[in-house]
DNA sequence: TAATCTACCGGAAACGATTCCGATTAAGAT
DNA sequence: ATCTTAATCGGAATCGTTTCCGGTAGATTA
């Protein structure tokens, strides 16, 4: 004979749950006061936001009606949208975006990976690329690969887990494989390069012209006379850097100038900790008489070292950077240098990452091109010698 | 009576719907047809991710057992753990974090608005901040005010409507009126100040100890024998600043030096286009042998500005400024300066929100604290004399 | 007068998870 | 032999929206 736990009644029996254990039983008063008093204890002072379900209970009418009229549909009364309107103020509603994300599968979110987030270089391409996704109601989700590969996939992870609309990257130095970015364009989430670009994938790329800001630098260099013209930048994995060199020796070879291997220094210590390196290179047989460097960064350090040696910047030594650091204007002597548009290229970034998921609705697949943006010589007093 | 608009039968008659009006009728033939073909236009290759449904399908077990098998939860066997797994890998599986966070209320991103993102400054107490953060699985939205206090409110409902978390910020400068940030307090979305904080609001605030900091400078201007010693920074709504200001004032007190009010500056102009403002100060009749400026950046420009008037620095003024600009250490001369332990700041501030987190399931309320981290004073050549 | 349209609105099924209940089976405890 | 438990699992409600489908009333058209 079955009987309820607690008062032993035999009739009006019924499962008494998992708060106790399967076979036991419970008289239905004595279930109801139970799972009463457990239900109390979970009534905590969470964040219970009011949502439309409560806007449709005080005005009266559905929760679609409500949702049309916070949509701004036409399918809906002026006056019942108004009253609607006013309810949702006085309540302070506040719609939400998770819910909305999860049945219109779109998030509004967009991601954004680079190396780093403390450079001005980057923040001002994010600036840029901000400005425009703000303007269009997105929001960023901002990812620093810290020149990690791994990070970087696991950023890209990351995004897609969250279900951005969309990614705009600049890779590490070190990203020669590319499946996790096709990873994302696999889900219908459209990637966008700027600055790092590559070769390998078929999507949107935007950068400065490398090639032509490398053209200027070395360019300048030899209307201002110099002769032994040196170059120092990272080895050959770092694509842009490539370009930039190769826009050297162009360059170079278009002039009729000779170049010295021994004048060429390719390695990637050159942007970590390039002290040594440097002091070496300006020590060597084949002194260079004015050096092109791949950033400004590397090219300030010639600067603080040259400086050291005694060297006359800019008649014993010109030098030239890349990118405009913030200090190059201020260092003395200040740097030349090849200024990038940097909030031109996150702007036209992000332009171009919304129109493709405008097409993305429409089917149309990729479009594969690569936009190359202007980039303006700045002459400092680092190359400012007579000619 | 009535018939099929299509094939005018008569029999087994049902309402057309919608894609027609609402009074006419098909027969369940043509109906079935109709809806049929519009069924199909919507089949797009729109992103169709897989979810906990389709691995429920493949591996013949509920979504509540996939469910379990993707949280670790103890209820489940190995084995079925294991092949559900190994499907989802195959499958290339990816959780929806809009899903989750809708379900959980909670959607693991916190938000942080700074006044601008293209300032070394803010962009390594972001870093700090995302350093913690991350390990803790969160992510983050960065937002801009534009030192604009409508776009700070208008952040504050954007993150809100995102259901963040909690949020980590900085006030723009003209920020007096600070209910936006009680809103998100008030719907139990703790809010962190770091930098630039307040006293108005009740909430932890972190920043470098700007009192000290402005101490430690005046101080090593009077040290260095410095006897007319100014102030620029901006005018009286600036908490911080004014926090700096009397940090200033106190030291020379301590030491019995008097201060001329014509040597005292405070002008929001300072922190915008301050060439004229700073070239009428140095030439005041009163003029000045030493100031501690409230920021790096008003430092570097009275440099600027001294160096094209003839001014000998250090030895006819002593410059010092505050935050250690990237800047400060390469301009000639180099600016001496405060610096603040950025990164510490970000950290600090992600960890205290942490915890304020935490706190919020237990339904213990605030903590209302406000820690200082210490400054360090970097001295350099602008006010590097021989006393 | 009947057919058709317009303007509104409600019901209910999604969206992709988590989680609370309860059920079952086999094993251990009394 | 009965009670109790542990180990597993499925069903269904839920989170807060949007949106499809369909319904009604009144105006308009044929």
């Amino acid at each position: 004979m079955i009987k309820c736990i607690t008062c032993n009644e035999v009739s009006g029996i019924v499962k008494a749950g998992k708060q106790f254990y399967s076979q036991r039983y419970f008289c239905k008063y004595c279930k109801k006061h139970f799972t009463l008093r457990s239900k109390k204890k979970d009534k905590s002072n969470k964040k219970e936001s009011i949502t439309i379900k409560d806007l449709a209970q005080i005005t009266g009418v559905s929760i679609s009606t409500i949702s049309r009229a916070l949509n701004e549909s036409k399918e809906i009364n002026k006056e019942t949208r108004r009253i609607i309107l006013e309810a949702a103020e006085s309540m302070g509603y506040q719609k939400n975006l998770t819910a909305i994300s999860l049945v219109k599968k779109q998030s509004f979110n967009i991601g954004i990976i680079v190396p780093e987030l403390k450079s001005d270089f980057y923040s001002n391409l994010i600036t840029g690329a901000n400005e425009i996704l703000k303007s269009k109601g997105y929001r960023i989700y901002i990812m620093q690969s810290d020149e990690s590969y791994d990070t970087e996939v696991s950023n890209i992870n990351a995004l897609l887990e969250s279900r951005v609309d969309g990614i705009i990257a600049s890779t590490t130095f070190s990203t020669k494989d590319f499946s996790h970015f096709n990873k994302a364009i696999g889900k219908y989430v459209p990637v966008v390069f700027f600055s790092r670009i590559n070769n390998e994938l078929k999507c949107p790329k935007i950068a400065v012209d490398n090639y032509l800001g490398a053209c200027l630098a070395t360019e300048h260099l030899i209307e201002k006379g110099y002769q032994r013209i040196g170059y120092l930048g990272r080895g050959k994995d770092f694509h842009i850097g490539n370009i930039r060199y190769q826009g050297f020796i162009d360059t170079l070879n278009k002039h009729k100038k000779a170049f010295v291997d021994d004048l060429i220094l390719k390695d990637d210590r050159l942007t970590q900790d390039s002290g040594q390196l440097i002091h070496q290179y300006l020590n060597s047989k084949y002194r260079p008489d004015a050096v092109f460097t791949m950033t400004d960064t590397i090219g300030i350090e010639v600067i603080r070292i040259a400086r050291n040696m005694g060297i006359d910047i800019p008649n014993d030594l010109g030098i030239i950077g890349f990118s405009d650091h913030v200090v190059s204007g201020y260092i003395s002597p200040s740097l030349s240098s090849i200024k990038q548009p940097t909030h031109e290229i996150g702007m036209e970034a992000a332009n171009i990452l919304m129109k493709l998921i405008d097409q993305m609705d429409d089917h149309k697949p990729e479009l594969d091109h690569t936009i190359l943006l202007k980039p303006d010589l700045i002459t400092r007093d680092s190359t400012n010698r007579a000619v």
